[in-house]
DNA sequence: GTCAATATCATACTTACGGGTGATATACAG
DNA sequence: CTGTATATCACCCGTAAGTATGATATTGAC
């Protein structure tokens, strides 16, 4: 029971009641089914969704990019074309408006399943923060911090003075002062920002 | 004339030299057609191809996966796997590859060109640093900040001391300091590096 | 058992930063 | 023309941050 909520947005209502029983049948559960651009925008605000299936072409123009442009703007989360327009500017349009996936009709469940899958997961990685990983900095250096200067790295790039971390590590303000006199040493550089903008670089 | 290279990884030789001449034909070059885990390695590593189309079977086990990882680890280039497993378990194990695109057996050319289309797409614009866009901080700040008062605050994310941006501005020091006294207002900040979280929060 | 690495703390000094207050000049909108 | 926003600068003060040097305790490797 993943009880993902998916968003149906296809005109032919036939194709919709299609796609939404074979979602059903594996798990999903169908947020709304819709069959154009004002429904779409209306769901949408009703009931966020964790995905959305876009069909491009909504009667007779392509108001399925239009949606996919509102979820930009206004929305978090992944979407997916359903469409069987494959030539070089429709495609243009639409991978402009960055699609977690472009399927292609006809398609399989087999297709949607995967498809729906990774973009979810895709989805869930990319909006994660950057994470402050210890191994990915010292990866990229010479002296490896400690983990002690690691965590006193992490409160600096919180924002924290040495007063706070000294409070919540339970250590004398002079053991933070000399915890950073390390890591300046070891990033070479000589202030907080510096410091800062130094795991910055060696975090992209 | 776009010039991606594409790596293909398939132990069918048939279907390898089949999408080759697809991709040939559609303006991209193929940079390497290998049939298993090593020969894979080896080609990413001499020439790193824009992008990987990589069969989750080659012989008897899963090597694409391994290949992925491989990608991750060391790479910088998305990929797409292509093939005829959909079942849930393999599904997932691919997913956390994070791979851009999935295209289950048998497709057709639509599907191939959307797919890499979009995967190259998407990956340019996830790895693209997140610029430090003044429209897109003020956006979300009650107290908009001056062009001047936004050129203080990158400086002061990029590192740089008063004194670095009064040489740089051809401004006092004390002018920078009026500056940066009213960031700190408006962003209800009391130092450089909560000034940096902050900014770093708002540009999420 | 000794050496190297780490974590802890101290003292002292200098400099940079943060905060308050006030002043002047310019430009632009109503 | 008058107020508001912006940019410029000055002076002062206190504190936080950065630098230098040295010391002690613990741990784990060789």
């Amino acid at each position: 029971m993943s009880e993902i909520r998916v968003l149906i947005v296809e005109d032919e209502p036939l194709i919709a009641e299609d796609i939404g029983e074979y979602l059903t049948n594996n798990d999903y559960s169908v947020s709304a089914i819709v069959h154009n651009l004002t429904d779409a925008i209306e769901a949408m605000q009703k009931e966020q969704p964790d995905i959305a299936l876009l069909d491009i072409n909504l009667g007779d123009n392509m108001d399925g990019l239009l949606i996919a442009e509102e979820i930009n703007k206004s929305y978090n989360f992944p979407f997916l074309y359903l469409t069987s327009y494959t030539n070089k500017s429709i495609v243009d349009q639409a991978k402009y408006t960055r699609p977690m996936g472009y399927i292609v009709k006809p398609f399989d469940e087999g297709d949607l399943y995967t498809s729906i899958e990774i973009a979810l997961y895709n989805h869930s990685q990319v909006n994660k923060p950057r994470q402050f990983n210890r191994d990915l900095i010292n990866d990229k250096m010479l002296n490896h911090l400690t983990e002690k200067e690691f965590e006193v790295l992490n409160d600096i790039y919180e924002g924290r003075t040495n007063k706070q971390m000294s409070g919540k590590h339970f250590v004398s303000i002079n053991t933070i002062k000399t915890h950073i006199q390390k890591i300046y040493d070891k990033l070479d550089v000589h202030s907080r920002s510096e410091a800062i903008a130094k795991v910055r670089s060696l975090l992209t």
